[in-house]
DNA sequence: TAGATTGTTAATCGATTAACAATC
DNA sequence: TAGATTGTTAATCGATTAACAATC
């Protein structure tokens, strides 16, 4: 039933929709008015209209929407209902921070591998995870299906390791190097690029500039 | 020199301009044309040349843009001249990886301290540095010029702590925790939110959707 | 000089906000 | 019924792209 053509500049809003009709929930507050969930999340009621439009979800005149409703809703949109097998390639400490973020099991994104080149992490043990050899994943693949790969791997391995695992099928990459990675039109990438994200904090502070985003 | 109000969506490319600009340089090429430059980087001549002139940065009819002026001037706005003193709050997996990642100093972001509450982790080495208890941060503060805190602490944990270290005298916060944190309109935080990219992630590989950004 | 490419203005596109009639 | 709040259209705002005269 939900609209397809969703912008992803809506799309990207969900998860912190998403939160805030958690912490409703658990206040036992069963239904909102975009006007009160708006000032809550510091946005416009017509934004949240708006964004509930786009996936035809109704209010109800005079009264709001149904929180357990768009909760539903949202989890649903964001695949939250179902369970994605995940590996990491590169054992070093952010796959290991990665590993051992509970957060994702809970989301439903559950780590089944963690593969590394340096044979002296081979077979150390991560969580109940034993790291594997990257020469070992074209089996794993064979055996296990595998919906995202968390890319944590130097910047100078990424592409060669991309190429490799697109190959073996992998059609989504959590990418962790800061780069730009090339593949196919059907593989689906969604960056984290660290050193970004801190060198734009490096210019805020120096121009005490007020950049506002989410 | 460099113009004031330039929108936080053109500050946002500059890192991914620095990255192009930093490999140009390396391969040796001085100069560079905004058509060419825009197709490396798979967006348009226009928008090259709009966010230049954004800063007042000039290049030559006919011949492009200076590569090296580019980059010290792009590397100036962020701050890459000046180092940092960063500390992290919260020493579990993810402050670790981030103790550990040899890119931010690089980048002249600083790792001076690490706290957390746990007192089985306080005498720890990370690297070079021993995790100090929590409750020696107003001493630390007080004897170390910090720029940024990084904050890698469990949810419940971070209104307290946003609050102690504001209050202390921080102005700019690396958020990890998942949650929009309140504070006085002169501190600047810049929001990692992991969890939330991987939603989008999710939501892109059942969609098929093509989401583009970066 | 001829060709390439800037710098800048105008057009387009998309996202956000405002406004208000419809209606619970 | 009266009041509140939706659903939706129109207005505004900002960002991106196109176009082209200026000029190296």
């Amino acid at each position: 039933m939900n609209q397809k053509n969703v912008s992803s500049t809506v799309i990207r809003r969900l998860p912190r929709y998403y939160r805030y009709l958690t912490s409703l929930k658990d206040l036992g507050i069963s239904s909102i008015s975009s006007k009160e969930l708006a000032k809550r999340m510091n946005i416009t009621a017509s934004q949240v209209k708006q964004d509930f439009a786009a996936f035809g979800w109704h209010g109800l005149q005079g009264y709001g929407y149904d929180v357990s409703f768009l909760h539903t809703e949202i989890g649903r949109i964001l695949g939250l209902d179902t369970v994605r097998n995940m590996i990491i390639i590169g054992a070093g400490s952010l796959g290991h921070a990665l590993a051992r973020h509970a957060e994702f099991e809970k989301k439903g994104f559950k780590i089944i591998g963690i593969f590394d080149t340096r044979s002296e992490l081979v077979g150390q043990k991560v969580n109940d995870l034993e790291i594997m050899h990257f020469d070992n994943i074209e089996e794993f693949l064979a055996h296990n299906k595998v919906d995202i790969a968390a890319l944590t791997v130097p910047a100078s391995h990424a592409k060669g390791v991309v190429e490799y695992i697109t190959k073996l099928g992998i059609k989504a990459i959590w990418n962790f190097v800061p780069m730009k990675l090339q593949t196919d039109e059907d593989v689906t990438i969604e960056n984290i690029h660290l050193i970004d994200s801190l060198l734009v904090l490096g210019y805020k502070i120096k121009e005490n500039a007020n950049i506002k985003d989410d």
